[in-house]
DNA sequence: GGCTTTCTACGACAGTCGTAGTAGATTGTA
DNA sequence: TACAATCTACTACGACTGTCGTAGAAAGCC
């Protein structure tokens, strides 16, 4: 019934990551960025996902100069963050350890990124209750 | 361009985790296992999004006694996984220390998850090159 | 044999997303 | 000033999803 809250597509979230790499810009700048990428999409459909992902508030457009800049206000952590809880939600009840499990399972770790890992859990030992 | 390839819509995955919870089952027995959870659908809804499923490949459905009897194809760490990945590509550009990171920093851990993180971290570091 | 309950097969509809076209306003320039 | 390049605002359309409704076949019961 109530038609569920959709969030981000994979198109926004691409443009959502030009923002994040290149800073605020214009349409014809992401375009730009899409399009060194091989990414071959009208102006017309940038435009689009920008002003989508400014009514869902993920961006800021400010009149400037000649056109509007758009700026990310969300940021890639916070999303990856958002991802991971809707995942464990989703697929865990809520419980983050299986997926965790799954991840660093399946995955490849350089050893810096072990050696981090291994850091975090620590930290977890003697603080168990970490916030945010 | 290419439409989008979707996979599986959370109603999708809710069905999903009832065939999982519950195996193989009829239409009308995920029904009651959505009531049982009171999720409100329609015993047509349930019924077309069995065979969406089916469609996709992602269950099988035989023909038993009376009814259909629908069983998952996909099992609940597959899922995970093929999430995770999904992720791992979509936001870290494939490294997924970062995914990780954020995961453990920002979820909670029950004291026996934290020691199989520790034993699973041990593991890659004598084991860097883990497969599947 | 009818009537009721269930199932299955189809069709449908609205909302989200990816993609883009058109029209009108702005800006730069010959 | 007239023309070309841009930008913004709308509109559109098909695919995917979530949700159902209807019709006809199956099965069980009085």
């Amino acid at each position: 019934m109530a038609p569920r809250q959709y969030e981000l597509g994979d198109a926004e979230v691409e443009v959502l990551k030009a923002l994040w790499e290149c800073g605020a810009s214009t349409v014809r700048e992401v375009l730009t960025y899409f399009h060194e990428r091989d990414r071959r999409v009208a102006y017309t459909t940038v435009q689009t996902l920008l002003t989508r992902l400014e009514q869902k508030g993920y961006v800021t457009g400010d009149k400037s100069d000649f056109a509007f800049v758009y700026r990310a206000r969300l940021t890639r952590n916070r999303l990856m963050r958002s991802r991971l809880k809707a995942l464990v939600s989703q697929l865990c009840d809520g419980a983050a350890g299986p997926l965790a499990m799954q991840l660093i399972r399946n995955e490849r770790f350089s050893a810096d990124e072990v050696q981090e890992l291994q850091d975090l859990i620590d930290h977890l030992d003697t603080e168990p209750k970490r916030v945010r």
